[in-house]
DNA sequence: CAGTATCCGAAACGATACTG
DNA sequence: CAGTATCGTTTCGGATACTG
């Protein structure tokens, strides 16, 4: 027989991508793998994160900074200069998602055919 | 030297949770917990998902459903009987979500000092 | 260069009540 | 039991313009 669900078995997460970690939003993965060869300048990473406006740019690296994800050094020059760089904890982040995008590689297709029949039906 | 950034290093990446999976919205991946073990009914789902309201357990299941993670059956009874189970597809998400699991358990304090730190300054 | 300031629309989530 | 129907709030992200 299956046990019935334990009531609380979610009791020590906090809401919203506690599990899975707080990385399911739409910009942080991706500056992840930007930052993975090293530090990157806000500009730099304007550009591969197409679209992306300076705001929400500067926003998604304000929640990395707060989480330790990442610093931020900003060098006393004209014109200014600012590096973004993981901190040892970001970059443990880069083997989940490593099997997370390794899930991708080899079930999105199941999942994009799964979606056309389900909404031809 | 680092190499500049490709501008198109996420051009096969559709928006929002691709990678990582689409698992990150607030419930999504407690469901796939709670069917690990067997088919599970609508209302023996509420009890551990702490809160959650049935128009908002219907879309995820219904959103579940269309990418192919679990079946719906409905058998004709009276009172009504329905069972959602989880489809070798969403089965096959277990994976990646213990992998990230694994990665709360040993960093999450971290990030919480982390959190504390910042919020002090 | 590295941001801020404002405004806006869409989506996610929740509260409450009702139904076959 | 297994939902649906309405409504409201909050959060996220985008558009555009401006600044030390």
């Amino acid at each position: 027989m299956r046990e019935p669900l334990d009531p609380d078995m979610f009791a020590d997460c906090r809401p919203v991508s506690s599990v899975p970690i707080r990385i399911g939003d739409k910009w942080t993965g991706k500056i992840i793998i930007c930052l993975r060869d090293g530090p990157r300048r806000f500009t730099e990473l304007l550009v591969p994160l197409r679209g992306i406006t300076p705001k929400v740019l500067t926003a998604s690296l304000r929640a990395m900074e707060r989480d330790g994800f990442v610093t931020r050094t900003a060098y006393d020059e004209i014109p200014p200069r600012v590096e973004y760089e993981l901190t040892p904890l970001g970059r443990s982040l880069l083997t989940p998602m490593a099997v997370a995008c390794e899930w991708n590689r080899t079930h999105l297709p199941a999942l994009t055919s799964a979606r056309a029949a389900y909404d031809a039906s």
